[in-house]
DNA sequence: TTGAAAGCGCTAACAT
DNA sequence: ATGTTAGCGCTTTCAA
């Protein structure tokens, strides 16, 4: 017979619902009663069932993590932050692609509305106004990470985009150069609209003018960092220092400025942005701007089961910006840089 | 009020079993009936509840997924293979590292017993004794990737590791190299001694002789790779060849080799194993073996499936091997490789 | 401090 | 083809 609730209760000599309380309110059950249940429990291997608790309750101690994607280092440390926490507190996840963007909200929705999870994190960069829509309708909480900071009434943890890529083009032009040019992320993603701002920002703050050859626009995958590269450095007027909306672009700069026989920092200087672990292996290593991403998953999290147990108001929009820190490397023309691996 | 299936058989004026069954056997109801029950839910935003159900059916459509840690593109290649075919079949993946070994049973127990998943995959690349003995007691079938050899009676999706090692160390041998050295894994790692024996069997079957003093151990981390490397080359009988037991050691190796200012492959020449993304990077390209891991986690989340479905035997051993491919990169001594990122 | 009993929302065996 | 009903294993209100 399988043991449940009712066997436990049974070899105790007392109701289902005084094991019940025994594993849950422990305060109400007479000390000498619940040490007896949880022994025989133990003996007989009783663990109570979390579905039929999930029933009960309409909880489930599990949470949704929905990423956009389910490739490389950068969301694999999403999910890292947010497991450790999460095991802290003996919650679980589920994890989900998004699947392509069109079916992002439906995946959305069932998480939700099926009662599989108590609360959701979401990774969105470039969201549809129909998740926006969704957002406010939502019964469960929902935390969004890394998305866009223009959504109006949500719970949003994001990288501080803008004053991180002003801070990367300060430092180019602190170091003295004139000519810089960007190489932009998509247009519609989030983290590209803030990084290109900051950009022309620290331009204007800077009385320096803004070159529309020098700008152009990529799509964060190495292949496009390496066209945009040869574009710009092909040009009658070469710019003398780059900002690349990110590091998988810089890669491919990288590589680009190898074909072309240029030299970085030499010919023209780079900075690129998420310090991801490859850049330390570039030569020299790419001076970039690190994210504290597993560190935003983490917190999400935290915020996520405040939310469900109602320690904050899950109706209340709320906001966390996280600094970015520069990292130095020798590609922007800094020397005594810390290169080594060791 | 909440509307669930009482609320949409009184809409269809039918019984709740048979909006049951129009959601799940089909073919049991007539099919004017059947559609108008799926309009009015429709309408009224009904899904059955997935935790109801699984009270009932004692399934979950969730699969658990445990790995030894939670970084680096390598782990989340298995998930996203995972998560790939999860989303095809309609189930859910929960993702936990194992949170230091001694927790792994734990938590491997946890999702069992309770009921939250129907099945697990997991990696568990040195296997604990009360490992091996759990997953002989378990009810709900396990899938092991990327573990122990040497366990019987279990479900097994590995590497070939040990032809794997071989097919390197002769490429090697190919090139003409006879003193060829080894950076070996940690010594409880399965893997690493497998690819160790392949090592040693690509020795003795080429007749060349096994010297101790070209057997260093690493623990597969970039550091070890730059000390072993750094050892090896610092004796007075120097190999010509190495083969480094993975990839992140062969960073180090190289790292080593640029501060001793020893040339690869010229001084000595070197290949990896795992064929990870960093790699391609490395100048000159590294040679390894590529390990289909993304697709190891996919063909273990489909034969769990099975499993689950009763459509093959759990309780029968089995055991699928995935041979590896050897990437040619210069650091073998290999020309005319392919070394572009574009 | 404990018990009885009514759900939680669904499935499935049995009945019609 | 459809309905009735007894679970699935737990929580929680109400009563004692």
């Amino acid at each position: 017979m399988k043991t449940n609730i009712n066997v436990v209760a049974e070899k105790a000599g007392v109701s289902i619902a005084t094991v019940s309380r025994a594993f849950n309110e422990k305060e109400l059950v007479k000390e000498e009663t619940r040490s007896r249940i949880i022994k025989i429990a133990r003996d007989l291997n009783y663990k109570p069932s979390p579905i039929a608790r999930g029933l009960s309750t309409q909880t489930t101690d599990t949470i949704g993590v929905i990423l956009p994607d389910l490739v490389g280092e950068f969301f694999m440390d999403i999910i890292h932050g947010i497991d450790e926490e999460a095991y802290k507190s003996n919650r679980y996840v589920m994890v989900s692609s998004s699947h392509s963007q069109r079916n992002m909200v439906e995946t959305l929705i069932e998480f939700m509305a099926s009662g599989r999870v108590d609360g959701v994190i979401l990774m969105a960069p470039q969201m549809h106004k129909e998740v926006d829509d969704f957002l406010s309708k939502s019964k469960r909480p929902i935390v969004l990470i890394n998305s866009c900071s223009d959504l109006t009434n949500v719970v949003n943890f994001q990288i501080d985009n803008y004053q991180g890529a002003m801070t990367c083009v300060e430092h180019l032009i602190w170091h003295g150069y004139k000519e810089i040019a960007i190489i932009k992320g998509p247009a519609e993603n989030c983290d590209a609209q803030e990084r290109y701002l900051g950009y022309r920002d620290a331009l204007a703050k800077n009385n320096l003018n803004v070159n529309h050859l020098f700008e152009v626009i990529g799509d964060f995958q190495i292949k496009s960092g390496y066209y945009a590269f040869l574009k710009l450095m092909n040009q009658t007027n070469k710019p003398d220092a780059i900002f690349i909306s990110n590091d998988m672009m810089a890669i491919g700069a990288y590589e680009a400025a190898k074909f072309l026989k240029i030299k970085i920092p030499e010919d023209v200087a780079v900075v690129g942005f998420d310090d991801i672990y490859l850049s330390k292996l570039l030569n020299p290593r790419l001076t970039t701007m690190h994210v504290p991403i597993s560190e935003l998953g983490a917190k999400a999290l935290n915020y996520l089961l405040k939310m469900i147990s109602d320690e904050v108001n899950p109706k209340q929009a709320y906001k966390e910006v996280f600094p970015t820190e520069l990292v130095i490397g020798g590609s922007c023309g800094c020397s005594n840089f810390y290169q080594s691996l060791i």
